[in-house]
RNA sequence: GGGCGCUUAGCUCAGUUGGUUAGAGCAUCUCCCUUACAAGGAGAGGGUCGGGGGUUCGAGUCCCUCAGCGCCCA
């Protein structure tokens, strides 16, 4: 192919993406050994939003990382994944349907949604089966991926598409189950009825990864509690709508103040409930009045305080929000049954509203509540603060409970390479500060079912603690149709008969096991040998604490080491004032327009100019100038090229000149190819960037007479420095690079050979101090360019003479090059003097310029 | 409250074991149509490296301390 008359980036990004589709030239070979491979666990975007410059930011470095090894050698093994799991998924298909999910609901093989869209408002969602939904959900994430890999592939990715896995497919499923009962089989799962953090709106459990705190206004309420033996003691609580639910008081055991009450009762106000004074270290002396009240179950220290003190359980909120119908045991006089009467059936916010009225009329409300602002538990993708409500679900033990799986664990954490190193920080805090098991049960239908069946006894009551298991050839399974072995449909539910876990899985514990659905672990695929543990697990920092450490947990418990040896940590994209970029805030890109605008390679120059793991600023002057540099390697390509020298064989690089700038650009190879291998992408980028524009501005100035004139080491310079200037620029610039690669070379330049920094000067003489000839000559030809612009000359006007002040070493350096620099600064005479110093130093003298200047 | 990161030119950022006069790009200004590229090129101005203290022959870099910003966790 020969070079283009008038080079273009103008549909490059369609053209190539096309050829590299049916060149396969990013498909794994599935035949590799271990040793070959590098293998990425690329993270599964959310399918359920859309695509916006995180994604491309973070995903371009990944991409970097791959076309690199690929260039060295390596089979890379770079799948893709849709994360369409859970509820992100779920709401919207109830918004576009029309439709909500009942278990209870058979499943209609033939079911048609009322709505594709534009559900009207007033339109009361339909009850459908968890099959009718599951297939609801995965109609619609089929649409958004098509939309997804359509972007990824304007990118240019160079991801093996054939290797796609989506988190809801059967094959996930199957792994994810199979996982589970592996687990569970090795007692690291088990149920339990506990007290657990709920989200009221959703209905479901959720984990202490899911949690966030969020500052919300509340109030010190100061109620009186009578002391049986007379007098009162005053309390401050943030809840008086949980009274009801109060089972003890609690101080610390060296506050002098209540050192006298303890082991004593009080009576809660209202409700005439009798409670114990208990002593915990946990009680802040320091809050309110020193002494709090414990309720089942306000927040996570009243659990604690729960298990501890051993109290007994007297709940009140339900799951859906309400205060239960029934008081709790210990509210048994009249007067305080019809006190909870008032709250019973309204929501927390209402009761609280009532209580404090009630409190107010009974005298038990000191002075005026005083509002406060204080951290509430959310859930991070809830609306109202969680509430704490017993209930049995799954767990997956995870070190919270457990010091020597937390130590193993962290030490775990210390197997892998992070990047940025201070990243690994993150995980140790998040491992260090667990309190609890994984919860992975979840009350949701769009996700992996939980793989059990419970038998029913003769009085048709589960027996929670003796699942029915399936094998593992019969999964994936959702019990809530299929049918446990030895059982036939018609006992379900019957007394006798069996019932399946109505819960799913949390997405993390599916997603959780992303190499193992990638290399087929659960099929037993010789791949996944060959990719596990997988090199490197790109991702943000945000999900250290999710997905980073469940994965790790998986990995831990079933395969007994790191999932991974790199983990290479991204940071945020902030819009140009600095905040983090979000749909709310209004201020998200779309990337499409951004390719449209810039092309895919200029804006994969603004991602990979960012330092790995460093919160980076959107900017669009970085995509300007990302484009710049393809086009300029377009018409550095096609000069270098445009010279000939191509029927001609290699020359050695006899010019001192030629092998100075081939000895400084094996310099940046090896700095390039140490950055890649310590993943360090943008380091790599700015080396390569660097001697670029140096090479376009001085180098091939220098040589343009000689590179005229056929000369063959200036040509055979030219042509080595731009075929690894061009596979330098091809994991950053995968477009570009592989068009002007085309013009002369055979074959994509993403599967030829990084260049071998030895071979660039092979036959030159060495010279002990390139840089100093390179200095040398470029200051002399700095200086007649500044005498010409301080003269407002054109750099083409004539220079009569020179003089230039230089130490001997200068001196043979420039006069090495002393053809070159004449030329190139249009010199008539040069003159050297001794002196000199750091650099030479020269004095211009230009010629008189004729013709009217 | 604990942990981590950041603070260098108007803006965005490099600055790798401490070492010449602290760099780049963008922006600004001046000049140049020069046959690879005007989607270009040649130059210029612009910084007491957040404040203070210390170690050292020498500190943007190491130590202490303070301040501001941000993230994570309580």
């Amino acid at each position: 192919m020969a070079v283009p008359e008038k080079p273009s980036l103008d549909g490059l990004e369609a053209r190539l993406g096309e050829a590299w589709e049916s060149s396969q030239i990013y498909r794994f070979d599935r035949g590799a050994s271990r040793t070959d491979v590098f293998a990425i666990d690329t993270p599964p975007p959310t399918v359920s939003g859309s695509l916006h410059m995180g994604h491309v930011f973070s995903y371009t470095h990944t991409d970097a990382i791959a076309r690199f090894w690929r260039m060295r050698g390596r089979r890379v093994f770079y799948p893709m994944g849709w994360d369409d799991n859970g509820l992100p998924t779920e709401r919207r298909v109830q918004n576009f349907f029309g439709v909500s999910c009942d278990p209870s609901v058979p499943h209609d093989p033939s079911f048609v949604p009322p709505f594709r869209g534009d559900v009207p408002k007033d339109h009361r969602a339909v009850p459908v089966s968890r099959p009718n939904f599951i297939a609801l959900c995965e109609e619609l994430t089929h649409e958004d991926e098509r939309v997804f890999e359509a972007l990824f592939r304007r990118l240019g990715l160079s991801v093996d598409w054939s290797l796609l896995y989506t988190t809801i497919s059967a094959h996930a499923r199957r792994t994810s189950q199979a996982a589970f009962l592996r687990n569970l089989a090795r007692g690291e799962a088990y149920a339990q009825e506990a007290p657990t953090l709920w989200d009221v709106d959703f209905g479901t459990a959720v984990a202490q990864a899911e949690l966030e705190d969020r500052d919300r206004p509340g109030a010190y309420h100061d109620v009186a509690f009578a002391r049986t033996g007379g007098g009162e003691v005053l309390i401050s609580t943030t809840r008086p709508e949980l009274i009801p639910a109060c089972v003890a008081l609690v101080a610390h055991p060296d506050d002098p103040r209540y050192q006298p009450l303890f082991g004593t009762t009080v009576r809660t106000p209202l409700f005439g409930a009798e409670v114990p004074v208990c002593a915990h270290e946990l009680a802040q002396m320091d809050k309110g009045t020193g002494i709090a009240m414990i309720c089942t179950f306000g927040d996570l220290t009243d659990v604690i305080w729960w298990r501890e003190l051993a109290l007994p359980t007297r709940p009140i909120v339900g799951r859906d929000g309400r205060i239960l119908p029934e008081p709790p045991d210990g509210v048994d006089g009249a007067a305080g049954r019809d006190a909870y009467a008032r709250l019973a059936g309204r929501t927390v916010k209402q009761a609280q509203a009532a209580i404090v009225e009630m409190l107010r009329e009974s005298g038990d409300l000191r002075g005026e509540p005083r509002a406060i602002t204080h951290p509430v538990k959310f859930f991070e993708k809830g609306d109202r603060p969680l509430e704490i409500v017993t209930s049995r679900q799954w767990y997956i033990r995870n070190g919270g409970r457990d010091e020597a799986l937390r130590t193993a664990l962290l030490a775990r954490g210390g197997d892998l390479a992070w990047h940025p190193d201070y990243m690994q920080h993150r995980y140790a805090n998040w491992v260090g500060g667990l309190n609890g098991d994984w919860l992975v049960s979840r009350q949701r239908w769009f996700g992996v079912p939980i793989p059990l069946w419970y038998p029913l006894d003769a009085a048709g009551q589960p027996q929670w603690d003796r699942p029915i298991v399936v094998d593992e050839s019969r999964l994936p399974i959702d019990p809530s149709t299929d049918v446990p072995d030895g059982f036939v449909e018609s006992q379900r539910g019957a007394p006798g008969g069996f019932i399946g876990d109505a819960d799913v899985m949390d997405t993390w514990a599916t997603s959780s096991l992303t190499p193992q659905i990638a290399g087929d672990w659960v099929g037993g695929s010789p791949v996944f040998d060959a990719v596990f543990p997988m090199d490197l697990r790109p991702q943000g920092h945000d999900i250290i604490r999710t997905w980073l450490f469940s994965t790790m947990v998986r990995s831990h418990f079933e395969h007994g080491c790191a999932p991974w040896g790199h983990a290479a940590l991204s940071g945020w994209i902030l819009d140009p004032d600095r905040k983090k970029m979000s749909k709310s805030k209004g201020n998200v890109v779309t990337p499409i327009d951004l390719f449209d605008k810039y092309g895919s390679d200029a804006v994969r120059y603004w991602a990979a100019s960012a330092r790995p793991g460093v919160d980076t600023a959107f900017s669009e002057d970085q995509m300007q100038v990302g484009k710049k540099l393809a086009t300029k390697l377009l018409n550095a390509s096609k000069f270098v090229l445009g010279l000939g020298g191509g029927d001609v064989p290699d020359a050695a690089p006899d010019a001192a000149l030629d092998a100075a700038m081939l000895q400084r650009l094996a310099g940046v190879v090896r700095d390039a190819t140490a950055a890649f291998e310590s993943f360090d992408y943008a380091r790599a980028l700015e080396r390569t960037e660097e001697f670029f524009w140096w090479f376009c501005d001085d180098y091939v100035e220098l040589v343009k007479a000689r590179a005229y004139g056929g000369d063959a080491s200036a040509l055979s310079s030219l042509r080595r420095a731009l075929s690894a200037v061009q596979r330098l620029f091809a994991p950053h610039l995968p477009f570009v690079t592989d068009e002007v690669w085309g013009w002369w070379r055979d074959g994509s330049i993403h599967v030829s050979q990084w260049p071998d920094a030895a071979a660039l000067a092979a036959g030159a003489t060495e010279d002990a101090d390139h840089e100093l000839l390179i200095a040398a000559v470029c200051d002399v030809l700095a200086a007649v360019r500044g005498a010409k612009t301080e003269a407002k000359l054109s750099q083409r006007a004539e220079v009569a003479r020179i003089e230039v002040a230089a130490t001997g070493a200068q001196r043979l350096a420039i006069e090495s090059a002393i053809g070159d620099l004449r030329s190139a600064g249009s010199i008539a005479e040069v003159a050297f003097t001794d002196g000199g110093g750091e650099r030479p130093v020269t004095s211009v003298v230009l010629a008189p310029q004729g013709g009217g200047q």
